[in-house]
DNA sequence: GCCTAGAAGCAAGAGATTTGCTTTAAGGTG
DNA sequence: CACCTTAAAGCAAATCTCTTGCTTCTAGGC
C-alpha cells in the first residue's frame, strides 16, 4: 500500500491517488525507462517537491505502485479439489509474473523499498491466495485426509518460491507444465 | 561478469578494474547510499561520462559490481558425505545472503539488470556450487544409492529458491536451522 | 468560526546526466 | 617497425534532476 496513512478524503488523499494514476498512464505511454520525476509531476498536476517529500524518489514511488499493481484482484477459482485449484492458481501466478511486465514490477516493489514492506505485501498477497485454498480444501472436508492438506508455509517454499526465484534469476525455460509440475511433487508425496 | 568483452590488458580493463575498485572502497568508506556517478569516477580516476556510457547509470553499475561479490570464493567443505555437505552449504549460503549485505548486493544485482544476465550469473554460482556437492556424492560411490542422489534443478528448487525467496520477500524469522529443515525435506524423501 | 499541524507550492541553488567533438591508444597491416 | 583503423576515453557545455528553505493552503480539532 502507500507509504503513509493519509487521511482519507483530504488533499493528501486526492494527490496521492493522481500521482498514482499519472504513474500507471505514462508507464503505458512513455514506457517506464523514459519515467522522471518532474514528468510524473507534471501529469499528477503536483510540483516535484511533493513528489520527492512523500517518496523520497522514484524507485519508491515505483516500488509503491507496483505493490498496488502486484495484488490479486480475484479470488482463486473454484475446481472443486485441492490439486487443480492449487495447480491453476499456480499456473495464474507464473502467467502474471513471468511476463516482462510482471517481471518489472517485482523488481520495482523490490528494489524501492529499503525496509522490505512492499515485498512482505507482495509475498502476503500469495500467501492469502494460497490459505484461502487451503482453507476451502478443508472445509469440503471428505476430500483429502485432513493431515495431507500442506501448510501455508510448505506450499510457499515448494510451489511459490521456486517460481519466483526463476522468474528473478532465470527467466528462461518457464512454462505451466513446470508450474504444475511443482504442485504435483507437493501433492504427490505424503510430505506435511 | 561484466557487461561488455574487453581486451585484457588494454585501457578499457584498466578502467574498469579502477571503477569497480573506486566503487568497493567508496561503498566501505561512505556508504552505499552516498555513491554517486561522480564520486565514483573522481575516486577512479576517469571522467564521469565514461562511466555513463560504459555502465549507463549507478544502478547498472552496482548490478555489476555486487555480481562480483557474489561470486563464492571458496569450494564449499567436504564433510565426507551429501547430507552434511548440503546442510553445511546451505547455512552458509543463508549466512552470507541474508545479512544486510548480503541482501543489498543480491538487490542491486537484480536492479541493474534489464536483461537478467547479471541475475543468472548469481544464479549459476550456487548452481555450480550444488554441482560440485552432487559430483562428490556420486563419487563417494557406496555412500547413497545413486538413484536418490538428488539433481541439481531439483535441490535448487528445494533449496536455493526457498532461502533466496525468504531473504528477499521475508526476511523475518530466518535461521541455519530453517536451511537445514530444507535440506532434510529434501533428502529426507524419497523424491528424485 | 478560529487554530494548528501537516502537506503542498514555489523558486533558487547544487549536483547529476547527456551529448557533440576531440584525443588517445590497442591491435592489426603492409 | 611505422602506419592505420577503430573503439573507447577525455573534455566541456547544455540540460535536466534533485534538494531545500520558506510561504501558503486546508483538513480536522476546539
Amino acid at each position: 500500500m502507500s507509504r503513509q496513512m493519509v487521511r482519507p478524503g483530504g488533499r493528501s488523499a486526492r494527490v496521492q491517488a493522481s500521482v498514482h494514476t499519472a504513474v500507471r498512464e505514462l508507464e503505458a505511454e512513455v514506457g517506464r525507462d523514459a519515467l522522471t520525476v518532474p514528468l510524473v509531476a507534471q501529469r499528477a498536476g503536483v510540483t516535484p517537491s511533493t513528489i520527492y517529500r512523500r517518496w523520497g524518489d522514484l524507485t519508491e514511488l515505483l516500488s509503491d505502485v507496483a505493490v498496488e499493481r502486484l495484488r490479486p484482484d480475484t479470488a482463486p477459482k473454484d475446481h472443486g479439489a485441492l490439486a487443480p485449484d492449487l495447480a491453476a492458481w499456480a499456473e495464474q501466478f507464473l502467467d502474471e509474473m513471468a511476463s516482462p511486465g510482471g517481471r518489472a514490477y517485482i523488481r520495482d516493489a523490490l528494489l524501492g523499498d529499503p525496509d522490505g514492506t512492499n515485498a512482505g505485501q507482495c509475498s502476503a498477497y500469495a500467501a492469502d491466495q494460497v490459505d484461502l485454498i487451503l482453507a476451502r480444501a478443508a472445509a469440503r472436508g471428505g476430500e483429502i485426509p485432513e493431515a495431507e492438506i500442506p501448510e501455508v508455509e510448505t506450499v510457499i517454499d515448494r510451489v511459490v518460491a521456486p517460481l519466483m526465484y526463476r522468474i528473478l534469476f532465470r527467466p528462461a525455460g518457464l512454462d505451466a507444465a513446470y508450474a504444475r509440475g511443482l504442485v504435483a511433487g507437493l501433492l504427490g508425496q505424503g510430505d506435511r
